[in-house]
DNA sequence: ACGATTGGTGCATGATGTTGCACGCTTCAA
DNA sequence: TTGAAGCGTGCAACATCATGCACCAATCGT
């Protein structure tokens, strides 16, 4: 860990190293800054922002105002991911919703994107819902014309969904019509991606499985590539993009053959849930 | 938990890690003084007051004058909060989390009382913990300290946990420490009852594994007589039942050699966090 | 060897996000 | 009831960001 002693101002580091001490830094601190990181390389701002900005698209990093943090510090839970950006995933939520048929086998795969679309399932199509994300299947008891099934085994707390050989086993006999797949990343040329393994294997093993897939994609979701490839893209049958997702990158798919589905903007219009009076800062604190 | 060291007026936090600090702090000691904070952050306090509006916005902590407090605990789920509820749940529920000790094997098994008792398991006992109720598992998902095993299967609308042959076969596997038997009636002479066939069997199933077997029951099913009978009453090792609770029904129980734990009365029960000492006094007064 | 291409870098600019302060109002404690 | 502390809002100053562009060096093909 001490290769890169750095003296301050003074480091001729290449460009792939800043990466690695970069890295470093943010599993040391949890944080970096672009400032002191530019002071420290004796390079420009610019250029940290470059690699900060590779690195996020990556999954290795978010990056946020002033610098990076790392991907998810343990200190904040699923249930706070879960609030951020809601507005944005609700939408997805909705427009994922709208592709639902009465009487279908569908799979909800993990993820907060995933738990926004599971509160938007309408009443009454008389489904049948399999899902291994306990959050998921929380907001599903219950729910009139849905028959639940709960994927078992031990719970990733990453993931926040029960992964492994177990539910890879249970699910292996299972024909779900439609897979609802979770947040990963999606390119055009490298296919679908995760940034974990054990979640990819479960993916993978369901995409097998679904006669059909959909994905619903955030914009900082398109375009990168992660760690773990799952699948070539034209497994994937639909993607659900945001309103304002780059025309660039969404022709790309649907030249791919694949169906793309743009969700209403998420705009001032649905604000009421909570407190309906208040100045609400709507600021987002995390860069995209 | 310990990633952001802070030397005491000189964090060089980015702003976007203040949010995950406090909520650190407020997990911690159960409050936050924003002058306190804004010192510690060498920041203003309007900035301090600006990340609770936010926070409170996202519903992760509740505003009080001078600072914020925690939520209380009914954060998750709106599904979730109709269920719980009540205070009187709550209190059996700390007083549940009383009887455990560190590095246990526990099964919680499905209810709303449960699932009141979840949100009071504390951190860092480091436990682990099985149950096939998703709102539970939900509920435990990122927990640190807690190792969460989900058992999978159809789940039953009614009770809102997987039951039938499927998650026995799982369980039968298992030998927990400790089974925190859901709600159902409780009765000197005819033992443990429940309402439904399948949670019978389950209930069942569940004692025979378990080495040692807590019940909580409200007032009204003191003295009930269910419908399946699940288990005689000398299997039961502790009862937790509600402060005012019958002394006539509560001795019944002990003369079989049963524990009786008394919970705390509910109308005391939700004041002030664990710390009960504290240098600043931040009144309850919740702002709007 | 030589020109074209590519990738990395720094700078300028317009846009966006954040912060501290002033001011008037509300809330608290004595 | 009164003084002090806390609070919300508007605003201006400042910091950070994305983008387009020019420049440089290394590489590659001819």
């Amino acid at each position: 860990m001490m290769l890169h002693a750095s003296i301050e101002g003074q480091n001729p580091a290449l460009p792939a190293n800043r990466h690695a001490i970069i890295l470093d830094r943010l599993t040391a601190d949890g944080q970096v800054s672009a400032s002191l990181l530019a002071r420290e390389f004796s390079t420009s701002e610019d250029t940290i922002r470059r690699d900060l900005r590779d690195l996020a698209s990556r999954g290795l990093c978010q990056r946020v105002y002033g610098g990076a943090v790392l991907v998810s510090p343990a200190s904040t839970s699923i249930r706070v991911r879960a609030t951020e950006g809601s507005e944005r995933k609700q939408a997805l939520g909705r427009m994922l919703a709208t592709l639902l048929r009465p009487g279908q086998f569908i799979f909800i795969d993990a993820g907060s994107t995933n738990l926004a679309f599971a509160h938007q399932i309408p009443d009454g199509l008389n489904l049948t819902v399999a899902t291994h994300d306990p959050a998921i299947a929380a907001c599903l008891v219950g729910r009139s014309g849905v028959e639940l099934l709960m994927i078992g085994g031990k719970v990733n707390p990453k993931i926040g969904a029960a992964l492994g050989g177990g539910p890879q086993r249970e699910i292996a006999s299972m024909s779900p019509d439609l897979l609802i797949l979770g947040a990963c990343s999606i390119h055009a040329e490298n296919g679908v991606g995760a940034f974990d393994f054990d979640d990819a294997q479960m993916k993978t093993a369901l995409i097998q499985r679904a006669g059909s897939t959909v994905l619903a994609v955030q914009n900082e979701k398109l375009g990168a590539v992660a760690t773990h490839q799952i699948a070539a893209i034209d497994l994937i049958a639909d993607v659900v993009v945001e309103a304002d997702a780059p025309t660039a990158l969404t022709e790309t798919f649907s030249s791919k053959g694949l169906r793309v589905h743009h969700a209403a903007p998420a705009s001032i219009a649905n604000e009421g849930p909570r407190h309906a009076a208040g100045p609400m800062r709507l600021t987002k604190r995390v860069q995209r």
